[in-house]
DNA sequence: TTGGCTATCGCAAATCCATGCAATAACGGT
DNA sequence: ACCGTTATTGCATGGATTTGCGATAGCCAA
């Protein structure tokens, strides 16, 4: 049922093992508009095998950003992750007044990328890059 | 001794007290030319305070980032904090695989800056970002 | 200088995430 | 279908950072 297959050769070419843990936060994060909290992840998977650990999930999820399957977002002092869809690729702005978090287009970062890889072949992990600030409603005496 | 009486008056402006222990957490951090840890402030911060709690380092620490007295710069997973110079300012490019820094122009980012706050008023914490990424050495099989 | 308001501290506990290890289970080869 | 190798899991533990709370101590006004 799951459009998971690119994932799950992914794994499998790079040696890595399908398992119903994996599989199961994979289906978690994809059926998520958009981004979820790791004890969250735990919560939902726990309804299919309520013997998970919750330091399966987080070796799970740090696999697949690793992988690029997913990404990740620092809201406040928590992590989130969404699936990684290449196709739409976003990056994220968050305020660290309220919390609130808006999306932006790559393209503000592809400039800055592209100098930081050809002046000191230093590559951004682009994909799970966080913008902290103030948004636009929580800006000082205004 | 100290030449931190800005920060002092600022603190002071503020409503905020100062204390014994934050005038040595603010002094162990200007006494390093560059970056150091928590742990690492707590330690010289005994020295002279054997009390002092991790706690209140931790405070102090989040309290002078506030205020814009010194920065933080993600390594690995530990934070890390130095003196905001505001006549030097820089980023931080740190590399997921070995942890080494290298600091970066403000330039870099300032377009990129300027432009989240003129089309969504969206004000980056500019001083506090850290670019996460792969440096020259760690690229993949090269 | 003293007194009182309240910010700050120390302490303890909680939170979030990472890691070591023995038991388990995927998966390629038979 | 079975076996053996070894990646992965659950569990327990550890590290880093945050938070709640009662006690303490800055700082301002009198």
């Amino acid at each position: 049922m799951s459009g998971h297959e690119s994932a799950v050769a992914h794994l499998r070419s790079e040696g890595y093992r399908m398992t119903p843990q994996r599989l199961s936060v994979l289906d978690i994060v994809a059926g998520r508009p958009g981004h979820i909290g790791a004890d969250e992840v735990w919560n939902l998977a726990k309804e299919q095998h309520p013997y998970v650990d919750l330091a399966t999930i987080y070796r799970t999820l740090q696999l697949l950003k690793r992988l690029g399957v997913v990404t990740e977002v620092v809201i406040g002092n928590k992590l989130h992750f969404e699936l990684a869809d290449h196709h739409n690729r976003h990056n994220h702005m968050v305020c660290s007044e309220c919390d609130s978090v808006q999306t932006l287009s790559p393209a503000y970062l592809a400039e800055f990328s592209r100098r930081l890889q050809q002046e000191f072949g230093f590559t951004p992990d682009l994909d799970n890059i966080t913008i902290g600030g103030l948004c636009s409603i929580c800006q000082p005496q205004g």
